[in-house]
DNA sequence: CGGTTCGTTGAGGCCCATCAATCTATGTGG
DNA sequence: CCACATAGATTGATGGGCCTCAACGAACCG
């Protein structure tokens, strides 16, 4: 702190809420364990264990994951840089899904404790997490919607889509990133088989929407790729939490 | 409130979080507007649209809806008694959502910027808001599983294991609840067609899984219907948030 | 009683799953 | 450096779950 170390957390949505004053940004930044290192594959929540950290992903990839009872998997949620991996336990004990790293990572823990005893002391730390859970529930309400109604092709044009945004990696019309997913684990995210994957990834290539060079996916025209499927960032909400003249007036309350 | 009038809110969700002090309670009530009745198939938000208030559904049936640009309908969520209609404009202008009734309701709105303000000085209210948006997750969560890795049959099956629940309608290991969705609003939940709705629908009720009469659903052996496909209700909450004693430090601070 | 909505049934077809084999890339040990 | 093992990508053949299109029946209602 003497030496005005940057906070791993910096980048993170949580340290980045227009949402936090100051203080509160300082008090969240004491209340954080040392950020750790960890290899891929590794659990961060076994699926259905207790947890009493929240898990802030500061670098690498991560998901959610479960398990259905006759072996299928389903990937519920991709955790990018500066999500939290389990929000959800903020509020609840167990729950129905396990947190994974899917490449080596860089994670930062959050004693759920403590972030409650946050919350109740600084109203702008607990709109926060307000603002945190409303973000997760517009991409699994788009989620629903992909799978519920769009077609393999539009569901993984979407996917791409959207972790192009969420990356934030566009360009010139253009969009590249890093990619650690393997056929097999898109299926668990778009409720497809590896198989089917590789197809339709193969159509998007034949119509030059897509191309992968080692394990980076580029998107050379991400304008024609999101008429392809529809796709609106709006849901994303990149812009951040609403602000409104009540937020003004409690502020100088 | 000289004549002690019973809140419209009594029951719902948000009124009945145990995160809530009396006071709180309280200053929730002298935010709400009064209870106003509406019709079936009535918008509460437009798709797209802006609004102003939080919708709490205190009777009947309410869905939030979307529809595709090449025409699919998408029912992302089914809003019971006690539901938030749409949360999410706490923190965000526009939802990629409309919510609509399904039935005759009795709704009532909580200004927005009231609520909000509300929360900046209440720290049980503003966890209270975490923790509905945390329990909406939950169910986005498992119906993304449901879409992902179930068949038709199956995911119909956890459909109605899951309104049994959160209606509150299990007695004596049967279940039995007024049901007012039509089959391509089932559908419309499932990413199903009406069509293949009605297929399934018969197959549970040859199995004595299901049986309709009117408008009414009756689930006969509940522990079966369960069974059949793997419903396991802890990820409704239903006994409420997690309580720990930071909770209760804070509490005594 | 005619119109409208919803439910039901049948025929046919497509999208995606399943099963299985081959290919490629990467890593490991001798 | 090569033999081998393993994980992932790719391809083909086949089948099934669900969609599509279409028609008809049933319930409700002005």
């Amino acid at each position: 702190m003497a030496s005005q170390a940057v906070s791993p957390m910096v980048g993170s949505r949580l340290w980045e809420s227009t949402l936090l004053a100051d203080e509160e940004r300082q008090a969240l930044q004491e209340a954080i364990l040392p950020a750790h290192r960890v290899g891929a594959n590794v659990d961060l929540v076994r699926e259905g264990a207790r947890t009493d950290d929240l898990f802030i992903i500061v670098e690498g990839w991560a998901c959610r994951y479960s398990i259905t009872t006759d072996g299928g998997r389903q990937l519920p949620a991709l955790l990018l840089p500066g999500d939290v991996g389990n929000l959800d336990s903020l509020m609840f004990e167990r729950l129905d899904y396990g947190v994974r790293t899917l490449t080596e990572a860089t994670v930062v823990a959050l004693p759920r404790d403590w972030a409650l005893a946050l919350a109740a002391q600084h109203p702008g730390i607990a709109q926060t997490f307000t603002w945190l859970a409303l973000l997760e529930n517009m991409i699994l309400t788009k989620w629903i919607q992909s799978l519920g109604r769009r077609s393999a092709k539009s569901r993984l044009a979407h996917l791409l889509c959207e972790l192009s945004v969420r990356l934030n990696a566009e360009a010139d019309g253009a969009s590249r990133f890093s990619f650690p997913l393997t056929q097999e684990q898109m299926g668990d995210v778009l409720g497809l088989t590896s198989v089917h994957i590789n197809r339709v990834l193969q159509e998007l290539k034949a119509e030059r929407l897509v191309t992968t060079r080692y394990r980076t996916m580029i998107l050379p025209d991400v304008a024609r790729l999101r008429q392809s499927c529809g796709f609106d960032p709006s849901y994303l909400h990149t812009a951040g939490p609403r602000t409104t003249s009540s937020r003004m007036v409690e502020r100088t309350m």
